[in-house]
DNA sequence: ATCGGCTCGCGCAA
DNA sequence: TGCGCGAAGCCGAT
């Protein structure tokens, strides 16, 4: 079963006289379900070798800031424990310079019989996996246990999610299975290697202090990292969202919606196990989960489909034609009003409703799924180029998003632009592509209730509406 | 409140 | 070749 998840990337050959198999787990931060370090596990059994796992938190990515080095290392302590438990060595390494040259997962790798990696189709771990292969001297594999229908049996891009939708449904019987627990058959023995850093919770923020990175992104108001962390929000979801999701999933203030998106990104939960346990509540209490398991497998693996089959995931030329087509007609189209990148970013527009979407993005680091459309629309609405509307949109994910850098953000964001949408009613600007509209909005969902909420965390400094703990939320 | 038109193209049935 | 229908809608007519 694991092996469609598995490709080879390189043609060195397997080394069983050295020290270790490694699992180097660049995309999903997690010990349970992790199909990658079951997959290490199994070739150091057969091999008679322990397996070492290797994490990196580099400051040299121009997005490094307090918010996403806090919520990683957040999840690092509780890794520490799960993996002495199994027997498996673990070494965490943090790379606190901005510019120095980091060799150190080289000089690790430099002692494997294999490594394995993630399978992940955007940002710093599918830059790696093009990259590193080719400088290493043993055989390096990559498992996709990202998705629950590995990524490898689509052969090619999906058009929208009609077509993607019974080619997932035919194979899900066969993927949707707990993802059994590692064991080792030799332990790891002595002590990490020498790059190991070992911390506790309490010492983190003295440690992000002493990084190179954006101190002006400050550590999210309402998500902490890890993997207690994230089996929290799901327990909450289960007891207190799921039964609401299909009828106010749309509904901000109304919180029925998972939140799981940034530890599903940094794969501190997978979405295999969320899935499962999903489908077992709803069995359980007889409720219907068809809703957000659509979501959470058929939108959630188009979007990886997309960025696995497309080039530049973060180019207008993924478009269909008929988009690119009617987008360039409107291109001369003027913009009124037509803010600058620094204008969004602030949340300084003429728009309550869009300010208080950025101001969400600011403090919380997400916005909600529904408003996120909305509030990309009116970015290419008001910004001067389609262009400059999606690097805007790009460039603020980047910088404050918990969960940007994912497939989803990558498709979620062209999907404004018409990727895996339809054509409608002609206008402005948009041409046919979708338009949404304040009034839309307004019609449909609490307003109100949701400028409300985030006035008042920004007001307070804290966030009591999205519980950390599995406890019920505030409400106003 | 509800309905139809807007508008393109994929995939399947024939 | 024809036809149904689609990731979150809007607008104007009734």
């Amino acid at each position: 079963m694991v092996n469609q998840r598995i490709r080879v990337l390189n043609s060195a050959p397997e080394r069983q006289d050295r020290d270790y198999v490694l699992y180097w787990c660049g995309a999903n931060r997690r010990v349970d379900a992790n199909h990658g370090l079951l997959r290490a596990v199994e070739l150091a059994n057969l091999w008679g070798l322990p397996v070492l796992v290797y994490e990196g938190v580099t400051s040299a990515h121009p997005h490094a800031s307090d918010r996403l080095h806090t919520f990683l290392l957040e999840g690092v302590p509780e890794t520490a424990r799960r993996l002495k438990r199994l027997g498996i060595g673990y070494c965490f390494h943090l790379q606190r310079e901005r510019d120095s040259h980091d060799d150190t997962f080289f000089r690790v790798a430099a002692r494997a019989a294999c490594v394995v990696a993630d399978d992940y189709p955007t940002y710093y771990p599918a830059l790696l996996n093009a990259t590193v292969p080719a400088k290493l001297d043993v055989r390096y594999e990559v498992v996709d246990s990202s998705c629950i229908v590995p990524m490898n049996l689509l052969a090619k891009r999906e058009y929208a999610a009609y077509t993607i939708r019974p080619k997932i449904h035919r194979l899900l019987p066969q993927f949707l299975e707990p993802c059994p627990e590692p064991r080792v058959r030799r332990r790891w023995e002595g002590p990490p290697p020498p790059f190991h850093l070992e911390f506790t919770e309490e010492q983190i923020p003295a440690i992000v202090a002493s990084c190179e990175i954006d101190h002006s992104v400050p550590p999210s108001l309402c998500f902490r990292g890890g993997r207690r962390a994230a089996e929290a929000r799901l327990q909450h979801f289960l007891e207190h969202g799921l039964r609401r999701y299909a009828k106010e999933r749309n509904q901000p203030a109304a919180h029925a919606t998972s939140r799981l998106s940034p530890y599903l990104h940094f794969g501190m939960i997978s979405s295999l196990e969320v899935a499962l346990a999903v489908r077992d509540y709803a069995r359980e209490h007889r409720l219907i989960a068809d809703e957000f398991l659509e979501e959470l497998i058929v939108r959630r693996e188009l979007a990886f489909n997309f960025a696995r089959h497309s080039e530049n995931p973060e180019s207008l030329l993924n478009l269909p034609e008929w988009a690119r087509a009617t987008l360039l007609r409107h291109a001369k189209d003027p913009r009124s009003p037509c803010y600058s990148r620094a204008r969004f970013e602030q949340a300084d527009t003429h728009d309550e409703l869009w300010n208080a979407c950025q101001r969400e993005m600011l403090l919380r680091g997400v916005i909600h799924g529904y408003y996120r459309m909305y509030w990309g629309k009116k970015i290419i609405e008001w910004s001067p180029t389609c262009q400059d509307a999606l690097e805007t949109m790009i460039r603020i994910h980047d910088r404050w998003a918990l969960d940007g850098r994912d497939p989803n953000t990558y498709t979620n964001i062209l999907w404004c632009f018409g990727l895996h949408d339809r054509p409608w009613q002609e206008r402005p600007v948009f041409g046919t592509v979708r338009y949404m509209s304040l009034d839309g909005m307004k019609r449909k969902t609490n307003v109100e209730a949701y400028l409300r909420e985030i006035e008042w965390i920004g007001r307070a400094g804290q966030d009591p509406f999205v519980s950390l703990t599995g406890q019920p939320c505030a409400s106003l």
